[in-house]
RNA sequence: GGCGCAUUCGUCUAGCGGCCCAGGACGCCGCCCUCUCAAGGCGGAGAUCACGGGUUCGAAUCCCGUAUGCGCUACCA
């Protein structure tokens, strides 16, 4: 099996795109075929500098790596098609010659006018085949004249063509709804259309894969291959990814760019996953694959027929657990280039790697994107968390009796000996008993209760409260860099005159 | 306007004539665990299988029609 994913360089492909491209390559993977990368830059007015580098990088990314391509070449090559606008040429030729195609003379504005009078009457639009017609005598006058001309495809005028889809069946359009097609504009270029049919036979591609939104033009392929009396390869399409109004995907429901997505902090991963099950689902409670595992059991059988949807809220929940499966070390590398982007300043001077891979393990298992770390870590790393005195008040404590207790605090967790989680805790559990604080359970029975001197050093040393556990989260932060916060949280809670009781 | 494709909980889906008065997952809600937030466990709400006709002893599953959505209708791809 030889699958393609031909993008055309006009701009950054949004995810959808690379759906298909995972389904090719899958395709192509799962029966240890090839996988090829064509560019169709065909059209010069909308190529975008940089896109097909782009394309190429978000291919990379995703892990999709294609045996055949621009860069890395090819026995079929080369693999642009603006460099093989020779080849389109002697296939249309060989089409005019066998009266299977004709150069048509009319003008864009006839054309536009043409279609303008067609809309007014709601009639069909489509060429009218003006130039199908005309003379050899005629022709040789527009010659001449040096009239500019495109390479039109004569289409059958009557009966239907019926093409089979992979996954539909049978697909039948009336040839009186079908015009004449162009294949070479008159730029010597061709369409992308004619571009398509040539290279995918040229290439021996045998399962081309692509969007839904080609159905309507399959039958114009089937027609052109019947006239070249080749094979026509096995052809899929794979329904489209919508928006979550049901729209064309776009930038305006946050639909972004496939790379847009990695600055944002989703894994790749996480990305394929996603993307392999909008529209396929290889059981009914299998939810987790690795690239490995997708190309065993791809089916492209399996494919589904209807519009899916693009949900954000379950990307989200692919990427939190791939994060959540990552080892310290990956973690690290992975959440790295975003603690240098997000982090203050000064944070960022000194970061120690070691350091914040034990602070991102401790976070980990709350990270939904990469970008959300230096947000939740931020305090681990700033010199002290800047945060509203108010803020620092224990469960049902006033300010003096707050202020007191961290007083009475600090000299306890000074004297420890080892300052680990299992320690910590005990330390905590005991000035808790000490204090008093007692909690009375649902059976009546009463027990320590850790919540407002907790609290409390939470907020203290981190000036949030929300965070990991107490324990592991000041093991990590270390004895010298507590204490201080404490110390800090004290006056800080002394110096504020306002101390009412906080409602927790 | 014409042509085509599609249609199962809000979303992704399982289902390919009886196992389904429809199962799983995301999201949502509640409970448990618990030092907070997460994660995890348990439970709940949520789909007259778009609608209407058939076929059949029996239909989400097959057929026809309707509606709706989407796509194509470019010298775009």
């Amino acid at each position: 099996m030889r699958t393609r994913y031909a993008p055309s360089p006009t701009g950054f492909p949004h995810i959808g795109n690379y759906r298909t491209a995972l389904f090719e390559w899958l395709a192509a993977r799962h029966s240890s075929g090839q996988f090829v990368l064509r560019v169709e830059d065909t059209d010069r007015k909308r190529l975008v500098p940089g896109s097909m580098e782009a394309i190429m990088e978000g291919l990379r990314w995703l892990g999709l790596a294609w045996d055949e391509g621009p860069d890395v070449g090819g026995p079929y090559g080369p693999y642009l098609q603006s460099e093989r606008l020779a080849l389109y040429k002697e296939h249309a030729d060989k089409l005019i010659a066998q009266g299977d195609a004709y150069r048509c003379y009319c003008t864009e504005e006839r054309l536009a006018a043409l279609r303008a009078e067609q809309e007014a009457h709601k009639q069909p639009t489509g060429y009218d085949r003006l130039c199908r017609g005309l003379t050899p005598n005629e022709r040789a006058e527009r010659e001449a004249a040096g009239l500019s001309s495109v390479v039109r495809f004569a289409a059958p005028l009557e009966g239907a063509t019926t093409y089979h889809d992979f996954l539909r069946g049978d697909i039948t359009f009336d040839n009186r709804t079908i015009d004449d097609m162009i294949l070479l504009k008159s730029d010597g270029f061709p369409t992308y259309n004619f571009a398509n049919i040539v290279d995918d036979h040229l290439m021996d591609i045998t399962h081309v894969i692509r969007g839904e939104e080609y159905i309507s033009s399959a039958p114009r392929y089937a027609q052109v291959y019947r006239a070249f009396g080749w094979e026509e390869p096995v052809v899929v399409h794979v329904p489209l990814v919508l928006a979550p109004d049901r729209s064309k995907l776009s930038k305006r429901h946050g639909a972004l760019p496939l790379l847009e997505y990695r600055e944002l902090g989703y894994l790749p991963e996480a990305i394929a996953n996603f993307l392999l099950l909008l529209g396929w689902a290889y059981d009914d409670k299998t939810e987790f694959f690795t690239l490995d595992e997708m190309i065993a059991v791809f089916d492209d059988r399996r494919i589904g027929t209807a519009p899916g949807i693009f949900d954000r809220a379950r990307l989200d929940w692919f990427n939190a657990h791939y994060i959540r499966r990552l080892s310290p070390d990956e973690l690290v590398d992975r959440a790295w280039p975003f603690l240098l982007r997000g982090l203050p300043e000064d944070a960022r001077a000194n970061l120690d790697r070691d350091y914040a891979k034990r602070v991102l393990m401790l976070d980990q298992e709350r990270i939904k994107t990469l970008a959300d770390a230096p947000a939740l870590a931020e305090f681990f790393f700033v010199d002290q968390p800047e945060y509203d005195a108010s803020l620092l008040l224990g469960k049902g404590m006033d300010a003096a009796r707050t202020a007191e207790a961290l007083a009475a605090l600090i000299p306890t967790l000074a004297d420890l000996p080892t300052w680990e989680p299992e320690a910590l805790l005990a330390a905590l559990d005991a000035f808790v008993v000490a204090r008093g604080f007692i909690r009375t359970k649902a059976d009546g029975s009463e027990v320590p209760d850790r919540g407002p001197v907790f609290m409390l050093v939470r907020v203290a040393v981190s000036g949030r409260k929300e965070t990991p556990g107490l324990p592991e989260m000041l093991a990590v932060l270390g004895k010298e860099r507590t204490l201080k916060r404490l110390e800090a949280a004290r006056h800080k809670r002394a110096a504020s005159q306002v101390g009412t009781e906080v409602e927790r």
